[in-house]
This record gives C-alpha cells, structure tokens and sequence, in this order.
DNA sequence: TGATATTAAGCAACCGATTGCATTAATTTG
DNA sequence: CAAATTAATGCAATCGGTTGCTTAATATCA
C-alpha cells in the first residue's frame, strides 16, 4: 500500500508487457477482454494509480487549465470560479487558479507559472493596472486557447465573455432618469478597463437620448476602493448642482454610498435615488433594497469552461463565435423608487 | 518562437550536453560563469521555458498544492482560499482548487483526482455530507500531508487550523445572557461537522454557567440552507416560550432571519436579539448591524498554507503543532442592545 | 490443407529534465 | 616537471506512460 505501483509493477506480475498494461488501462480496441480484465483487476487490488507527469510528459497536454482573477475573496469572482468550477470538473478538467491582486506584475509572473505548469488554456480576468499585454504571447505564439471574461482585452483568435456593458450602463440610467432624476452621477472604475468605459458610455447615451447635459462633475472616476468612501461623498455634496441620482459601477460601493449618505441625512430614495451594479447579496439585504444590474456570474464561469474545453476537443464553435455576450438584467428595488 | 525549446535544442546549439545546460539553468555550483552566461542568454534569448512534466516526472514533486473546499463562492471559502493563494504563491507553489458542493461523492472523486495530479499536499475543508474519511488514506498511505482547516477531522498526523468553536459559541450565547436573554434559541448547522458540534456545546455550557434551563425547543439543528428559511421563522414563532434571543451560526442565516422576522413585525433587537458568525461584510450592512464572531478567514488561509509548505520543505513545525488554533472576537454591533 | 485475414500482444523509441559517476582539462604543489 | 588536486563537462540511466510498427497466434476461407 505504501510503496507507489507502476505499469512495470504489473506487468512484471501478470507476464504481460508494459505496452499492454497500458494499453488496457485505457481501454485500448486491440486487447482482450480477458487481458483487460486481469489488469485492471489487479490494479485495482494494488491500487495503482497513474502517474500523470509520465502521462503529461509523453501526450503534451495536462487536462488543466489555468485561471488568473484580480481577486479570490470578492463575490462577483468567487461566483465566476464557482461556475467554471463546476463545468472544469465535470468534463475532467482540474482548476490551477491564482490571483494577480489588481496589480500587472503579478498578472505577469502568474501568466509565466500557468504556462510552464503546461495548462492546456488559459482564462484571464484583467488586472486593474494591466496596460501591456506581450505578457499573454508566449500563449498566443504556442497557439494555446486564451480566454478573457469579465475584464476582457480584444486579441486576435480570443474569446472574450462579458455582458454588454454599453447596454447596461444605459439601462441603469435610463432607469433613474425615468425615475425623475435630472442631474444624475456616475461613479465608474478605471476607464483602462473597458467594461468601465462601456458602462460610462451607456450612461452618456442614455443622457443624450432624453436631452439631459452632461456636465464633468456628473462623472467620478475612481478605483473603486472601498477605503475612499469619504473622497466619493465629498464629491456628492460638493456638486454644484444637486446630485439626485447616483449609478454606481458596483454594488460594493453603491451600498457604502447609501450607508454613508443615510449617516448625513440623506433620504434614498427620496433625495437621491441610487443604482448598483452586479446584483451582489448586499444589495438585497441594505435597506433600501439596492436597485442593480444582475450580472450572471455563475453561467459567465460554466461557459467560460466549456467554452475552452470545447475547443480543447477541437469542437467547433469558438473559432465563429469569438465574443459571447450574457443578458444583463435591470432589477429594480427600492432604492430608486419615486 | 512558435516552437518549443528544449534543453536539447539548447545543447545542440552551443555544443555542450544536455546535462550541462540543465545544470546551468538550476545555477548548479560545478559550472562555470562563462558557460552559465551562454546558456542563460541563449535560454532567454530563444524563450526557453522548462517543461514541468519533465521536471516533475524526475522529480517526483509538483510544487502543487491541492485544495477541496466545499464550496468556492462563499465569503468566507474565498476569504479563506485568497489566504492560502497568497502564501502558495509567494512560495512558488500552485494551486490547484476544487470544490466539493457539500458532497461527499464529489469529495472522494476530488481527492482522487488530486492525488493523481501529484500535488505534493492536500488541503481541505470537509463537505457537509462527508461521514467516512477512507478516501484520505491514499494521501496517509503515502505520507503526503494533509490538513483541514475549518471544517477539520482529527486523523493521526494531520494538522488541523481552526478556531476555538466551544469557546467562540460559549462568548456569543453568554453576550445575549448577559443583554438579558432568559429563552435563547441556537440555530445550529448539522453535527456530523464537529465545528457546529462545538459551538452548541459552548451554548450550553454558557446557559449551566447562568444557570438558565436548556429545553429542547432551544436547538434547531439544520442545514443552513437559505431556501429554507421558512421553517426557520416557523420554529421561532411557534415556540412554546416566547424566543428573546437566538445565536445563529452563520451570519447568512442570521441576517435572513432579521430580514424575515423584521417583515413579520418583530423589532430587532427589541424583541428579539441577534447574534451571527463569522463576522462576513453583510453583517455591517443589514439594519439593524449584526452582532457577530469574526472568524479570521484570511489568516487561516495563509497560516494553513504555510504550515503545509513549512512541512514539505522540511521545517520542523507541524510535528509538535498538530493542531492550530486562531483567536476569535466577539463583535458587538446593534442586533443585540439592550 | 495451405494461404490469407484477424486479433492479440510485444518491442523499443520517445516525451524532457535531472543527476551519480566518469572523464578530461586546468591548476596547484612538491 | 611530474604528480596530485580541483574544476568543468559529458555520459547515460532514470522517472512512468504511450504508441507506431512488428511479430506471433488464431480464425477464416477456398
């Protein structure tokens, strides 16, 4: 039990050669029944196991794949991992996930890691900092599968996965300014990250579709760091105009905004009326209910696995379609009510 | 750059042995400068990148570390699993991360295919379901380390991290006696998961501490699934004696059942008085705030990880500390005052 | 019965890096 | 200057499976 069993093992003991051992092992169509039988019988009573670095070795590939997230502990990712979790593993894929922590070198030496540990694909969520990609060469130049959701980049022979952030943010704004808000703000992440661009581009259209001026103070560019909190309310009472509506590009902040504003006497909705974005837990548990955009999360990781896994098994589909879009959805609660 | 280079091709090119460029790449002290350089500068140069199979094949460690959690999207499993990424990784360890779903089937397949996968040890937190722990003997057998964090089994040679669950259940149920509590209802998850086992025996030993009458009624012992909720406020209500404080054991459940009886006209803490655990973000946003245990999740994480690799790299620690403990705190919040 | 088709299994090269031991070249020492 | 060290490199086996090709054994058919 102790000492590890080898194909050498048992072929030693039932006289075959290693090659057949192998060969049953795997079901091969060129062995008897009966040789299968008496092989996988007695690996069974020595409980072999394969050796996967000797399998890996020889067939080049590693039945893994690589995943990097700026955070592991943040709801929206977790539930991304949960769901490519899920399709990875029910089609036989294991799950090296790290970390780059928003910041682009690790991003790089991440991207290093998962490469020399041979995953077969690679699925990337952007760092915050990331502004150069040569980083994701050495998977392209070896024509290996990369997959961006989330905060996605636009490379060549890439799938991309994310929601139409454009349509979202108009929603969201639409949605306020049905509410009667006049002079709404948006706080939005970094505009490096192109979901942030797109969201703040909604919310611009949706301004001009319903003739409303957009001023500069209307837009809070920020890192979304739940430690400048107090930076983002100054900015709201400090507005020129009176500020009655605030569409926030997540949920996180939308809710310390709320807190916050509350702490100052604010009403919301009645002062201001205020939009999330992701659909996180809290935004059902904050009082008032926090109005957002459901993000599906969990079907973004399922098919962001299947997706590669598809194309692993040489399936065609990614080659045609190399952006998916998920339907966003509005769900109104009570934080912008009228 | 297309191509993959080995230390053959890289050999070839400079007319030295294989042996030689591998020493040279592994800084091996019995090579020259000058030879170190040329292989060095030609290995970059030509984007060389180690094979890991290889590597690992020979060497029989993987530099890998196997996680089974019983599920990936929950604060505090991502709290616990970004701890862990960041110790790995600062060592030079990969993760590879699965989830169990609170299965017990899935848990034995997990950790099959992590030991096939070669990770040089395993690290986990028991499912829900798990009742036989014979799947752990192939790692025992080979004496590749163990550890469970949280929900943990006492096996021979296993360290073990988590926090004191008697002591913590004892400081939450005693902190509503001492707001005046008299009838206090533990909504406990299953016991076949001795973290839960624990916080109940801490909640009886405060009430024989204040002298206070354990009935029946006093337990609910469930599975703390959301989706049932129901039963829950069903339980409270039609509680013989009128229910005036209730310890949740976890702050999920905790805040539904606020949530839900704040809907039914009950005043929290007026009537009823609340206390969570694991001190989780959503804690700090419900109104009334609840009162709660923090749970050091983060920490765990990054002390399980480096207990684990101090183990592998031969550092003597994990022999004398079998089991590690981390502090808890109670937080006080509103859901309890007077 | 002999020739051919089928089936089952073996042989040996290969995947790419590592390492104990042997060998050669360079340096030191007496 | 020869002998003894020391330094630098090469050789070849090894890690454990996989697989194209070959061979041996059995079945099929005329």
């Amino acid at each position: 039990m102790n000492q590890k069993v080898t194909i050498y093992d048992l072929a030693k003991r039932l006289n075959v050669s290693p090659g057949t051992v192998s060969r049953s092992l795997n079901d091969h169509a060129s062995i008897s029944k009966k040789t299968k039988n008496k092989v996988l019988t007695l690996a069974n009573e020595l409980g072999y196991r394969t050796n996967k670095f000797a399998a890996n070795l020889r067939n080049q590939k590693s039945n893994t794949l690589g995943v990097i997230v700026p955070k592991l502990n943040s709801y929206f990712m977790s539930t991304v991992l949960a769901g490519i979790e899920s399709a990875a593993s029910s089609e036989g894929y294991n799950l090296i996930i790290s970390q780059s922590l928003e910041s682009e070198a690790k991003e790089i030496a991440n991207t290093k890691t998962l490469f020399d540990s041979g995953v077969d694909a690679l699925l990337v969520s952007l760092a915050y900092e990331t502004t150069n990609y040569d980083h994701f060469d050495i998977f392209t130049n070896r024509k290996i599968p990369l997959l961006f959701f989330d905060r996605v980049l636009d490379l060549n022979n890439c799938t991309t996965i994310l929601i139409n952030n454009e349509a979202a943010g108009f929603d969201a704004t639409e949605h306020l300014i049905k509410q009667n808000c006049k002079n709404i703000l948006h706080i939005s992440g970094s505009f490096t990250r192109t979901v942030y661009r797109e969201r703040y581009l909604g919310f611009k259209k949706a301004l001009e579709k319903h003739n409303l001026l957009f001023s500069k103070h209307q837009l809070l560019e920020t890192d979304l760091d739940p430690t400048k909190i107090e930076d983002i309310i100054q900015h709201i009472i400090k507005s020129p105009k009176k500020i009655d509506g605030i569409f926030v590009a997540n949920d996180t902040i939308a809710v310390q905004c709320i807190k916050e504003l509350q702490k100052i006497n604010y009403k919301i909705p009645g002062d201001i009326k205020v939009i999330g974005f992701n659909n996180n837990p809290i935004s059902e548990i904050i009082n008032p209910s926090l109005t957002t955009i459901n993000y599906p999360g969990y079907e973004m990781g399922v098919l962001a696995g299947q997706s590669i896994i598809n194309h692993l098994n040489g399936n065609i589909n990614l080659q045609s379609a190399n952006s998916i879009i998920l339907k966003h959805k509005l769900i109104i609660r009570e934080s912008t009510l009228k």
